[in-house]
DNA sequence: GCTGGCCTTGACGTCGGCGTCAAGGTCTAC
DNA sequence: GTAGACCTTGACGCCGACGTCAAGGCCAGC
């Protein structure tokens, strides 16, 4: 298949394929006219990617993916470079997780003291409105 | 104060409150020589955006804090304007921890997996070594 | 042959919060 | 007077994952 039906199957662009391919991430052999061919293997190729940047990876981070995909396992991760990188990403995201509860628990805080302090801003002085009058 | 010392006070960079002040959340008073000249509460001021910068607030939320402290108050979250802020950033900070703790489920269950999975690679058919032999 | 849809490469734009460099003015101390 | 430490404005650089535009080649159908 060509790029455009490529990126239209894997849901991206043709755009964003070159893009991989200009990292080393994707390789294509070129038909006689100069034109992209791809196969099967590329489209599950791609989805990995995908896949992995969906779940917050950086382009780098899905090569030993690629690389191992590549080598003939079936998945991505039947590699013990990618192992790491699923052990890594883990960490980070203990890490990005236990700090954003911090942040959120300060927020929370701050919203709770100054929600209190305008309840009582100053001692009101106004008339309170009797009904009936 | 002249910018140089605002900086060191705030614990940032000179190019960092000019930035600011192109951004219109800081202004200051000219010397005759053309320096900049700050006092104590656009210190005060730049530690606010500082302190709400960290807690992943982007710049332009931190403009109504800016105004409210501006505007008189004592504390830059005493106006209904800043507490939407918090508010809003609440809720987006809840969906974004409830999104990568979905994720870290998902990255557990595929390293789970994959470890398993190289485990038991293929029936392994070397010689389990006898001790003693 | 001509229109329209695909493809090619190359290059610049985006976003945010600055860093960094350039070229020059100002002030202080020696 | 001169070195050095401060200040000024202006402009380009950075990061990542692409979007978007330009100028042109290729191919199918009419």
């Amino acid at each position: 298949m060509r790029i455009g039906e490529l990126a239209q199957r894997a849901g991206t662009s043709t755009r964003t394929l070159r893009y991989y391919e200009s990292r080393g991430l994707l390789s294509a052999r070129r038909a006689v006219n100069g034109y992209r061919e791809y196969d099967e293997d590329d489209l599950r190729l791609v989805r990995e990617i995908r896949g992995l940047l969906d779940f917050g990876f950086g382009l780098e981070e899905t090569r030993p993916f690629v690389e191992c995909l590549r080598a003939g396992h079936d998945a991505g991760d039947a590699c013990p470079a990618s192992l790491e990188v699923y052990r890594r990403k883990l960490a980070e995201l203990d890490s990005c997780i236990a700090r954003l509860e911090g942040v959120r628990e300060q927020l929370r805080h701050q919203l709770a003291m100054a929600d209190s302090a305008r309840a009582v801003p100053e001692p009101r002085c106004e008339l309170s409105p009797h009904p009936g009058l």
